[in-house]
DNA sequence: AAAGATTGAGTTCTCAATCTTC
DNA sequence: GAAGATTGAGAACTCAATCTTT
């Protein structure tokens, strides 16, 4: 364990140094840039949000082309009334249904409806595009697979953190 | 180069290959989670937001604690109107305040106020103290420095694509 | 007319309380 | 009681319209 300097039980401060400060402010940047040109270029093209897009990805790649709620809370990593919320809506909308499910009688699956498929595969072409030409033009195959390392370790460091804090 | 079938105009879509759509698919998971922690660690220890805590780094790291509305908005990628809206709530809630602008009559300065250094240095050790043990604490110094690089030379692209497509 | 900024209406998200089934 | 899910009220955000100064 490090030597730290805990006087009567204040967390000691570690701060960042110039380089994590710079790498973390260029982080943040980044991905406000990145989310706010996504944003514009799915509203524009496909009149669609991300949130819809995310919710659209994990139900039609999820085995069996269903998952129920708190399954999408826990990819989504939104606040679980977030999810019904917007589930009402996308389902207002006709992009998502309920269906019983016959083992646990507290939920139902949430699927894509054909409308939600055909939206999504609608706004796809346009949205993987510019991530493409936003982000992976201008990396080198190593930094990508890189990233993926990077991202991965990250996740499950705060995944890990997550669950032994609450 | 690829060969792709270009059918009559509609651009060709070059899809993510499998170590670019799972890099994509860590890094958005990664950010869900990571802002998820950082925000319930900030609204739990500082009862502040990311949003506002952002702004308040902004204002007090700039030259002479002051900004424009727009410079704010340029730092954060916010809609202009939301930037408006928060700065309104901010200052109702006495963390800001503006101040004339004696070259552009069109708008004012905005300042943080002594309530609101306060509360940013408040927030800040507990803040920094989650970005490095969730974030930095699983990175190498090499990764770090490429986590610069790498973003930094993501967020100028889309800068420079935001720029071009409007 | 363009740039900087605000406003208000409507939409989306959060927080706490609630409800049902396990 | 815990887990899964919803609800409603209030807070925050978006979009379009507007206003003022340059």
């Amino acid at each position: 364990m490090d030597h730290v300097d805990d006087r009567g039980g204040a967390a000691p401060v570690r701060w960042l140094d110039e380089t994590e400060h710079r790498a973390w402010r260029a982080y943040v940047t980044m991905h406000g840039r990145l989310t706010a040109a996504l944003h514009r270029q799915l509203q524009a093209d496909a009149g669609m949000s991300i949130a819809d897009y995310e919710v659209l990805v994990h139900l039609t790649e999820a085995p069996g082309g269903r998952l129920r709620p708190y399954e999408l809370q826990r990819r989504l990593q939104w606040e679980q009334s977030r999810v019904s919320h917007h589930l009402v809506r996308m389902q207002r909308r006709g992009l998502v249904d309920r269906e019983a499910c016959r083992d646990d009688g507290r939920g139902a699956f949430v699927v894509a409806t054909a409308a939600g498929r055909a939206a999504i595969e609608a706004a796809a072409p346009g949205h993987v595009a510019a991530v493409r030409r936003l982000f992976f033009d201008g990396l080198t195959p190593e930094e990508v697979a890189l990233v993926e390392r990077l991202a991965s370790r990250v996740a499950e460091r705060v995944d890990a953190a997550a669950g032994a804090a609450g």
